[in-house]
RNA sequence: GGUCGCUUAGCUCAGUUGGUUAGAGCACUGCAUUCACAUUGCAGGGGUCGGUGGUUCGAGUCCACCAGCGACCACCA
């Protein structure tokens, strides 16, 4: 493009969806095409990034933007450092979540049972036809942020390999009995009728009654419970074995009536989890419907389990014939009725209770014992000596079998911590469903000939049981309607996602995973346990752990806040790179941040920028490519500076620093190099240096930037995509003795401008001064300070002048005739004396410590040392100055 | 109840292993339309780094305790 014909400012939905279309023609987002067309080599390492799969229940959101944000930019870095690169992307068939929202959109839409009234098949199509529409908007999404990613890997978790990669695991775990069908207590959701697992809980506070009463009058303890509906099936009082109030009673059975179908018969045990501190220090046992509970019962197998609750949330005929049917809210409260009429109540209180509530159905989830399937994770993996619980702590710990290689990094390191503690309280995983959508559990089942109606409990004897990948031959088999946890599948997805011939090879354990922390016992967790177990290998080596992206002020995005915001509209308004940009500045690993118009504003701003920038570059220096002699002073700043921030910015990515990376590029980028080169050099003119430090700028910039640095990259006249242009490496050396004399150039320069803005200078007059060095030559530099101060530098003048001292090697005096006001010179003096002296006092008090001087290492105090000669300097020069003046 | 995190400029936040006089963006004040850019530039004001102790020659950074805020976990019935 003509220089001439580049807009003044930089248009996004110009370039944008051009500019991803050539990438993604291009093959370069293919590790193999990268290969092929030889700007990867064969043999180069492996990179690997695995994109948690967006559930497929709708529209991606900032969050998600900022996810492919770190995982491009990653992606991007790692491809131009010449890795072999691979970014898989995918989707999440979301069992629950989806279900769950397709059934309430069709009671929004007029239908009061979806599940009756259209059947499993036909509710699942409607299921199908949702997530289709929703995976294709969620691809287009992803591509509009400019994401890397490889599309001819998409993989999703309910597509033909993964089911065969879930019902291979199942029967792997089912094989070695680490999968069992169980009669246990369950978290049920009444009005999603399924179960949900211990992590996909939410506990809210609310207010509840503690009731304080006895089973009968002349039972001999009481008990205290928020949920006196379920005493109608208590089986037993527990104690603490040492405590002496209790302590004679344990073993005894009382038999009690209180309105359930029979009389209860209650044992009082001992136990040593039972607080005796704690209200009357005694607990009443209901193994059906609390899961600590159940424990008890574990232990204390003789006491029974009554259940009183049904899956339909009402009491059963169990509960007796005057609460059987009602809710147990009317249960409640009716019993409690039954208890003040009897006199048995001893105490009301009012407590905050945390309860449990489903995530996606949103009720009070009731516990009830049920056969479900579990995943036992306290069990010795046969011919391992090890459970699944000891490989997911190994592998964040000591590594797998003590072998560090086999160690995933976590960062930031807290969430190490976080994760062990929540295996210690890990219990057995229940995987199965009674949703529709999902995997359905391979395991078939044949009823025997003879009429055995027995499906439930205890029937086994007369039904034969199948495990396998595939249906089992022969008539008769039906398969088990439930189906699966869905992060049973997301378990896998290290590992069943690269299916295509070697990738497995080339690109396990994956080298980099992001997720939010909201996501850790959910998803991490289950990665590890499945990939540990069935590959004997950890299934990431570093996982990046962000936290939750907030709105400006502080709440999350919700649909119920009605704050959420699509990231396309916004990359739409201010540019997917100024998106990219704002997403990913001021953040730190596990910490919420908040996103702003105003933020957003800024990025496009400094997008629109570098453009300007490369306006510049392409309008105001020759094409030529001369070989690159730095000339002068600022050019061996400049190169020496660009080789310290592609050595900074190269450390911050490898250590995923994304924010340190982009202040340091911004920095150089407006400050060193916009505002200063770019300045000197309409004096210098050295293109050679202009367009080398602006051509690497680019290819730094380009992971966080990919569109607006690709775009003028096309202006410049390349045709290949900075994506596969090297990373820039160290051809320059950092040259600390032209930075520190450009520094003093700066401050002299920043001091004039200082002056003329003071004594209110014409901008457009031109001031006369001379300056005095030590040591170092500045004068090639003259005509860049004369034009960036707009002075013209004399070797003598008369008159009334500022004096400036700027280091002991560099000092001005400029001509202030007619404008200086000498009283206010001499205060400014006064003041920028004042300030030295107290600075090197100081400094003396230090050096004059004999302690720091004996322990500080050596340099720190030859540091100090020269620091204070300089101070010394000045202060000296200065005090010369005022009294010159006066 | 347990665990963890946060507290730095008016606001939002950086500050990588303790080492020159603590930084950025936004906001604010003054100046400027000088031909890459007003989606701009120049200059400037503003912080005893939540509190109290401790370790150290040296602490925003490490330790202890306290306060406020937040998150997560949890079987106080």
């Amino acid at each position: 493009m003509k220089p001439q014909d580049i807009p003044k400012a930089y248009d996004p939905q110009e370039w944008e969806t051009k500019l991803y279309q050539k990438w993604e023609e291009s093959g370069f987002f293919n590790p193999d095409t990268c290969i092929e067309k030889g700007v990867t080599k064969a043999d180069a390492e492996a990179f690997s990034i695995l994109m948690p799969p967006p559930n497929v229940t709708g529209v991606l959101h900032l969050g998600h933007a900022m996810e492919n944000s770190i995982m491009d930019v990653t992606a991007r870095y790692h491809r131009m450092r010449g890795d072999r690169t691979l970014f898989l992307p995918g989707a999440d068939h979301a069992a629950v979540a989806t279900q769950s929202r397709v059934e309430k959109n069709l009671v929004a839409s007029g239908m009061m049972h979806p599940r009756q009234e259209l059947g499993r098949e036909g509710l699942l199509e409607k299921i199908r036809t949702f997530a289709d529409e929703s995976k294709d908007t969620i691809k287009k999404q992803i591509r509009a942020m400019g994401s890397s990613c490889d599309w001819s890997r998409f993989a999703y978790t309910f597509d033909d390999a993964r089911v065969l990669a879930v019902n291979t695991m199942f029967k792997k775990m089912y094989d070695d009995g680490l999968i069992y069908k169980g009669y246990r207590v369950v978290n049920w959701s009444v009005a999603g009728q399924s179960t949900c697992s211990d992590d996909e809980l939410e506990h809210i506070e609310r207010p509840a009654t503690l009731y304080t009463f006895r089973y009968a009058k002349d039972f001999p303890i009481a008990v205290a419970t928020t949920r006196p509906e379920t005493k109608l099936g208590d089986t037993a009082v527990a104690v603490h074995p040492d405590d002496p109030r209790y302590r004679d009673l344990i073993g005894q059975t009382f038999e009690v009536e209180v309105g359930a179908a029979k009389p209860l018969s209650i044992k009082i045990i001992g136990d040593e989890e039972v607080d005796p501190t704690f209200g009357t220090g005694a607990v009443g046992v209901t193994p059906a419907h609390s899961q600590t509970d159940f424990d008890i019962r574990q232990r204390h197998p003789e006491i029974g389990l009554v259940a009183v609750i049904g899956i339909d949330g009402a009491m059963t005929t169990e509960a007796g014939p005057a609460y059987a049917g009602f809710s147990v809210l009317e249960a409640r409260e009716k019993f409690v009725t039954y208890l003040r009429e009897n006199d048995l109540l001893e105490k009301e209180e009012d407590i905050t209770q945390n309860v449990g509530t489903s995530d996606r159905f949103g009720d009070v989830v009731e516990v009830i014992p049920m056969e479900q399937w579990f995943v036992a994770v306290n069990k010795e993996i046969p011919g391992r000596r090890k459970s699944l619980k000891d490989l997911m702590r190994e592998a964040v710990t000591t590594g797998l079998d003590g072998d560090p290689k086999q160690r995933v990094d976590i960062a930031p390191e807290r969430f190490e911590k976080i994760y062990l503690h929540w295996i210690d309280h890990l219990r057995d995983w229940c995987i199965s469903r009674q949703i529709w959508w999902g995997h359905r559990i391979p395991v078939w089942y044949k009823k025997p000939t003879t009429d055995n109606e027995q499906l439930t409990t205890g029937g086994e004897g007369e039904i034969e049981i199948y495990c396998g990948v595939k249906a089992p031959e022969g008539e008769g088999w039906e398969q088990d309607p439930d189906t699966l946890d869905t992060w049973f599948s997301s378990g896998l997805w290290t590992f069943s996602t690269l299916n295509r011939e070697d990738d497995f090879a080339n690109f396990h354990p994956i080298s980099f995973m992001q997720m939010g922390y909201e996501i850790v016992f959910f998803w991490m967790a289950r990665m590890i346990l499945m990939t540990t177990y069935a590959l004997d290998t950890i299934p990431f080596k570093t996982v990046y752990i962000h936290g939750i992206l907030r709105d400006k002020d502080g709440r999350k995005f919700s649909k119920s806040l009605g704050n959420g915001i699509d990231p396309i509209d916004i990359g739409r308004e201010y540019g997917t790179d100024a998106l990219r940009l704002a997403l990913l500045s001021d953040i730190t690993p596990g910490n919420d941040s908040r996103f702003s118009t105003e933020k957003m504003e800024t990025s496009r701003n400094f997008v629109n920028k570098i453009w300007n920038i490369s306006r510049y570059v392409a309008t105001m220096s020759t094409a030529s490519d001369d070989s690159l002699v730095p000339k002068s002073l600022s050019d061996r700043f400049i190169l020496g500076k660009l080789a310290t921030v592609i050595d900074d910015t190269t450390g911050h990515l490898t250590e995923n620093r994304f924010s340190l990376a982009i202040e340091t590029l911004r920095t150089f980028t407006l400050d060193d190099f916009a505002d200063w080169y770019i300045e000197i050099h309409k004096v210098e003119k050295n293109d050679a240096v202009l367009r080398h430090v602006f051509g690497t700028l680019l290819r730094l910039w380009h992971p966080f930037l990919p569109f607006v640095t690709d775009a003028i990259n096309e202006t410049r006249g390349n045709s290949t995509s900075l994506m596969v242009t090297p990373w820039p490496g160290d051809s320059n050396d950092v040259d600390t003795d032209a930075e520190t004399a450009f520094g003093e150039l700066r401050s002299l320069v920043t001091k004039i401008r200082n002056l003329r803005a003071t004594y209110h200078i014409d901008p457009t007059q031109r001031l006369t001064g001379t300056l005095t060095t030590k040591g170092v030559d500045f004068s090639v530099s003259y005509p860049a300070i004369e034009r960036l101060a707009r002075i013209d530098i004399v070797t003598s003048f008369d008159g009334s002048s500022a004096e400036l001292i700027i280091s002991d090697r560099l000092s001005a005096s400029v001509s202030l005739d007619g404008v200086i006001d000498i009283d206010a010179e001499r205060a400014r003096l006064g003041k920028e004396l004042t300030e030295a002296e107290k600075y090197a006092k100081s400094l003396e008090a230090k050096l004059g410590n004999p302690s720091f001087t004996d322990r500080a290492p050596e340099t720190v105090v030859m540091q100090t040392r020269a620091t204070l000669d300089e101070t010394n300097a000045k202060a000296a020069e200065l005090r010369g100055h005022l009294s010159s003046i006066s």
